[in-house]
DNA sequence: GTGTAATGACTAAGCGCTTGCTTATTGTGT
DNA sequence: ACACAATAAGCAAGCGCTTAGTCATTACAC
């Protein structure tokens, strides 16, 4: 081994392009961005792009799944962490809302910006969608069930619930007056008043 | 007078043209969109758009700003038509969830498409937006000062039951297992559970 | 060490096509 | 005859992406 990484600049510049391409596509959306706008953003000659990635809908396939992974991470992880189902449902809330808030960029993509993706890669995006919605309709019901949650209808609640944590990417602002915390922390109380867990 | 209507022939072509519009910037978005598409759609060649609207963006801004007078009108109704702000805030979710899994067409375009407008009527669309947002806040806000409604942020409670309506839009689909009065008598309640509403 | 070939990040130029929109012209109803 | 809706044809600009090549670094025989 002579220095520190395998691939130092192609890895940094990768994610440069990344980076670039993850502010275009959440500002304009991915039709209203020109790979020339991400490149420049990224400080390269419009035909760089094509050199660490096929095309410009693989930016955005890129960003997208890696998103929706984390997300479903997020939700599985509060899920198991907790024991019953209200403080799971207080932690997936709470995480939810803080990762949409902070990461209001990325999740703008996430959730806006399916239409742009290839047939294949859609279907492979909506396979995660799926399991993000059965994890949360899944703990609403188990909620339900044991009699610690009371709703008349556990599918529409869990729509709600991430509806709401879902919608955050759309409207938080950096420079707005609540920070990530304030809005998870609010969101997670109106979540339990939504199912009036007790 | 010679018949029905001032100008017959022109109306309804323009009418076409803009439901035409309607149906392609919901699907694949205002940038996703050809001139082209949208002329074929209306059944007409590309340069008839042209006799009736002076550009893209203008068909745009028409479908926004009616669909933003909708849902302010929508909203200052049902606040004018009820009594306490418990009936006042469940009639506003109530027909605003309505209108929004009815007209989900147009309402992802009016929820969704707002950075393509021009600046000039970006800002015209942006104080409805207001208006909107502040008939909401107030209404909540005067049910937690008369003590009917408790929420610990009458703002955040406002943000999130506007962002519950807002999101159906993203969400719903005709051929789902809800029709559009299901989503809003549940969505009523649910608003009436976030603000504790007695 | 030194000459030389191989590698790979990066770019200037541009290709074929599509874009929003215009122009010149042709219908068509009154 | 007139007004105007509607179109065929096309223009300038911009699009995603490719090609052909430069340049710095690395690999290695000697």
């Amino acid at each position: 081994m002579t220095d520190s990484a395998d691939r130092p600049r192609s890895d940094a510049t990768r994610a440069r392009l990344l980076d670039a391409a993850t502010a275009a596509f959440a500002e304009r959306g991915f039709h209203g961005t020109t790979t020339r706008d991400i490149a420049e953003a990224a400080g390269m000659s419009p035909a760089a792009l094509y050199v660490h990635h096929k095309s410009k809908e693989e930016l955005l396939y890129l960003i997208s799944r890696s998103g929706h992974e984390n997300t479903l991470r997020i939700i599985t992880e509060a899920i198991e962490s907790a024991g019953d189902p209200a403080a799971a449902l207080r932690a997936v809330v709470r995480d939810f809302a803080a990762h949409h808030a902070q990461g209001h960029t990325g999740a703008r993509i996430v959730n806006y910006e399916l239409a742009a993706l290839t047939p294949a890669h859609h279907a492979e995006i909506r396979d995660i969608r799926h399991r993000i919605q059965h994890a949360v309709r899944e703990l609403v019901e188990r909620g339900a069930e044991a009699g610690v949650f009371d709703v008349p209808d556990p599918s529409i609640a869990a729509v709600a619930v991430l509806s709401l944590g879902i919608d955050i990417a759309r409207w938080y602002r950096d420079e707005g007056r609540w920070s990530p915390e304030d809005v998870a922390e609010h969101y997670a109380a109106i979540a339990l008043r939504i199912v009036r867990a007790h």
